[in-house]
DNA sequence: TTGAAAGCGCTAACAT
DNA sequence: ATGTTAGCGCTTTCAA
């Protein structure tokens, strides 16, 4: 070695008080002078852990997913720890078990996925052995893996209440990609509300999540139910497309047709008219998903409990579908 | 071992061709009832690569940084590499000297730079010793250093040319963050093509790159210029707060005043009225990114040559700021 | 207070 | 075609 030592270096770096003050001083200078960095791959080797989380996302330029993966690298920062990073490529038949098994060779702690299961499920399916704890985000809860779950059913029915105490009656969905949890629930949502209010289901029309796809979705909407006075749109963005298609059409809303949305992206107080939405706590989720998984990370994957944690909604009314005028029986949602 | 042999099993694994068909046979059989994972972890000991990249990032929640992670998630995919994320705190005065330590510890074969330098610049600051080659994406061209960036000082002018195109001659901008290097070449821009018009400088505000700010700017904005004509806003997200605030207050656009974005995220087009904006080619900057660093990575870092690319913006017409009247010197920018 | 030995899980270089 | 030896860079255990 440099100074006199071998590895009373590995004591000196990981800060052992059984050195004495000169070697310690001798060694430090030397590691300052050579820029040592003690290999993080070496440690993960002895240790067996890599001080670092998986994560499989899909859709990262979706506001939803973004938001959350936020959330995900504050809260794994705060405790040190590093992130390894998948996004799934958007063709729905993607395999993801070679992606589990990336991640298992890195010898990541823990898994988020908060991809959406489609076509594959790997709920039913066995993880791969090995395999270290794993939660899922977009899934719905399930008594076979842990769950963190935002209320998406609830949420819709938090909207389409709203739009029922507005007097609406014939009250259509825009729903995201079916092949989309959420987008199931929220569609379930809005179903079960109009069911629950008595009245017959609206028109549905699904998108892809863009507000593209919302203005083509609307025009889908109106020419199945020309008299619509309401929608319940699956996400802000699309909502945004039928907004700016009303006006095209000379549409009014929210006198013609009140609109909802769902996310709470804060742009949506900016739309023109400003878009009542429903607003999901997606960073919170993220930080969420990294605690429990840090909480469970000693235990034994196969015999850990399932956990399923529940995150609720909350209703921003702003003029696209506003408050209800105070008559006897108003009620916000 | 399971079977006979010890590390024949290694030769399986990477496929080698000096196996016995009958033990190879054998040895498979084991890993697949085992689930058996090669540690990449211990490969990477032993190869000195891990055959991961370092994303250092700021602001996922904005739709550009998103765009670009999407990019190098592509690109690293499509290349077997793993991506080590970190995303700084939005405090203005984070040290990312530890930040890049880290990376250096799990022995990234590169960094990617895609935050802005502010305060702290690494840029001339010493790299630690043995750390990778790195690439900066949010910097301007410098010698000292790789970088790939888009042409925001063009794309700022693109946009300016085009409002003086429109007969504007009052023509404001809405700046970001100064600290952002982004927005500095934007208004330098915008700054630039006014002076090279022979016209005075117009009101500047900055906001926060939120819809909000872009509100809370436009209403100092004409405070200062009640007569305003042209508005260049520093993202797409602060010109719909303009928008927002021009629809509330009966300003007409593009009639009164004409407004450009810079972005060019897919909503634009279902603003009301729909954004003239600049798209930046920001997926395309993440996948170069990957593949910039992945062709330089044998080489030491130290002499390894400074490269600097510059990717070019475009100017896509929408009403907010029309195409201008066929008039004898009509130009688009 | 410090050093020596052994091993984490793998692969490269020989040897057989 | 397969086994041996050595070592990647660190930490732990035990000895000095």
């Amino acid at each position: 070695m440099c100074g006199v030592s071998t590895q009373t270096v590995s004591r000196v770096i990981n800060r052992r008080p059984d050195v004495s003050p000169s070697t310690r001083a001798a060694i430090e200078a030397a590691i300052a002078e050579v820029g040592f960095q003690p290999s993080a791959v070496a440690r993960s080797l002895v240790h067996r852990r890599s001080q670092t989380l998986g994560v499989i996302a899909a859709g990262l330029r979706y506001f939803g997913v973004a938001q959350t993966l936020n959330g995900i690298t504050v809260e794994s920062e705060a405790r040190g720890y590093g992130l390894l990073l998948k996004e799934l490529a958007n063709h729905d038949t993607v395999d993801i078990v070679p992606v589990i098994e990336f991640l298992i060779a890195h010898r990541v702690e823990g898994i988020i996925f908060a991809a959406p299961e489609l076509g594959t499920n790997i709920a039913t399916a066995s993880l791969p052995p090995g395999s270290p704890p794993i939660v899922y985000l977009k899934s719905r809860p399930s008594p076979a893996f842990s769950t963190i779950v935002i209320d998406n059913y609830g949420g819709a029915q938090l909207a389409t209440n709203h739009l029922l105490s507005l007097d609406r009656r014939r009250i259509g969905h825009l729903a995201g990609p079916l092949a989309w949890p959420e987008a199931r629930d929220r569609h379930d949502g809005w179903r079960d509300s109009l069911r629950d209010a008595g009245l017959a289901t609206g028109p549905v029309a699904a998108g892809d999540w863009s507000s593209a796809s919302g203005e083509i979705a609307f025009d889908t909407m109106l020419r199945e139910v020309p008299n619509l006075d309401g929608i319940f749109a699956g996400n802000d963005q699309m909502a945004l497309g039928i907004l700016h298609q009303a006006h095209e059409r000379g549409i009014r809303i929210p006198d013609d047709i009140a609109i909802v949305g769902f996310d709470g992206m804060d742009e949506a107080a900016q739309f023109t008219p400003s878009l009542t939405t429903v607003v999901q706590p997606l960073n919170r989720l993220g930080r969420l998903a990294v605690s429990e998984l840090l909480a469970t990370a000693d235990e034994d994957p196969a015999t850990m409990p399932v956990r399923a944690l529940t995150l609720e909604t909350e209703l921003v009314i702003r003029e696209s579908a506003p408050a209800p005028a105070p008559r006897p029986a108003a009620r916000t949602g």
